[in-house]
DNA sequence: GACTCTCTGTGACGTGCGTCACGCCTCCAC
DNA sequence: GTGGAGGCGTGACGCACGTCACAGAGAGTC
């Protein structure tokens, strides 16, 4: 790999609050173990089932981890931002991918292969920790699903995911607002019906908890936060 | 601590594979960091949404981890049995415990603070890839349990359990059994209701995929398994 | 053995929501 | 603009399963 393409990668390596405390010198080094992939929208980064031992470090676009079941149903587990990793899973084990992680918007991310991450973790022993808080958070966030799943009932749940995603575009752009998700991708989120997500969505905008603007969602986050408490 | 109870808990500690290689001085040292603890049977070892930030390693007994609905419902995450550890999501994040352990039978732990972790991996790297691996492995199986409850009913989910519990059975014991465990637990174990894992259970056991002798299952692995196969 | 407590089996009933069906929007391409 | 494809809204129908209710079986205690 040239001297160029490494100071390249180590340059948006810095993004990673991780490595941002690194010298030049290993970060470089570190650098020199990844290699630089680019995905367009719509393709597939990691597949089910398959083999594969990498982490992919997201430095650009956006992409979605799903699981999809033989009859073609999906259920969406997480949309990820760069910065962003996702594959940690399969570093340790030997386990098939279990699930699919598609490129929602072009991307582009470094690989890491599991064969170097214990040279890599040498040089920055905060990865080990990072890995494992990510990880934490991971079961965290399944935990939760999972108690949606078996406590609550559809119409809830779409709720959550809508408070969820207004909370979030809140905190990043100072609007709750969803947008860019169709109502297929909001139910496969709550793990239910494209029709039930849509029955929901309508019925709020008609009790005022959320504002349909064209194809977006204004949300009343104190309204439907409210809302979710009291049932 | 006295010299004598760290010699015990050392010695407890080598039951883990991954302090298996460490010199009798590293484990000494590591034990040094821990704390004995016993629960009786019945109690409570984490509880939900409480604080606290240590790693347990469970040496002797059986543990559940479980959520509980507001309303009461349980859902039933994972049976653990010696030697495993819990808790370790705690470690890096600050965030309340996201479940409940309770002891199943009376139990012997050791408990390792947060604070002490990064001490205790620089005595074993591979205590952190161990923790990483855990952690796979549970998002893995949260995984497959989220994608049961969004893609199969609650019978196809019922018959999972049955299969898993009785080949973990096969494997340890060399019967394909289901025992210790009531029908609520299994219910719990699923997402769904008591009544609906006995009326399951009572059909396979017509059609001649388990048989029922007093309060145990005996399952035909090949035939649960070929039926879970073709739906 | 008798008593008790928990566990199990099964009927009846109601309903949440998945599914099918179909018409109307919205957005983009040209 | 016009056309087409994908997204959305809503009615109708059926069934899986949660819930209530109660009787019978097992297992542990005295």
């Amino acid at each position: 790999m040239s001297t160029s393409s490494r100071a390249y990668i180590a340059g948006k390596l810095r993004c990673f609050t991780m490595f941002a405390d690194l010298t030049e010198g290993d970060l470089a080094t570190l650098a020199g173990l990844m290699t630089f992939k680019q995905f367009p929208k719509g393709s597939f980064v990691l597949v089910q089932n398959a083999q594969g031992a990498a982490v992919y470090f997201l430095v650009a676009g956006r992409v979605k981890v799903s699981v999809t079941s033989p009859v073609g149903k999906e259920l969406a587990l997480n949309y990820l931002e760069a910065p962003a990793h996702f594959g940690e899973m399969s570093l340790v084990d030997a386990e098939p991918r279990s699930a699919d992680v598609i490129a929602v918007t072009d991307i582009e991310a470094f690989a890491l292969d599991a064969r170097d991450l214990s040279t890599a973790i040498q040089l920055q022993p905060e990865l080990a920790l990072t890995l494992i808080g990510t990880l934490s958070r991971r079961v965290r966030e399944m935990i939760s699903r999972l108690e949606g799943m078996a406590f609550h009932d559809a119409t809830h749940r779409i709720m959550r995911v809508l408070l969820n995603v207004a909370t979030a575009s809140y905190e990043s752009v100072g609007v709750p607002i969803v947008e860019g998700l169709t109502h297929y991708e909001i139910a496969t989120l709550a793990g239910t019906s494209r029709e039930t997500a849509s029955r929901v969505i309508s019925q709020l905008g008609r009790d005022g908890i959320v504002g349909t603007k064209g194809r977006k969602i204004v949300v009343d986050l104190l309204a439907l936060g409210e809302l979710l408490e009291t049932d």
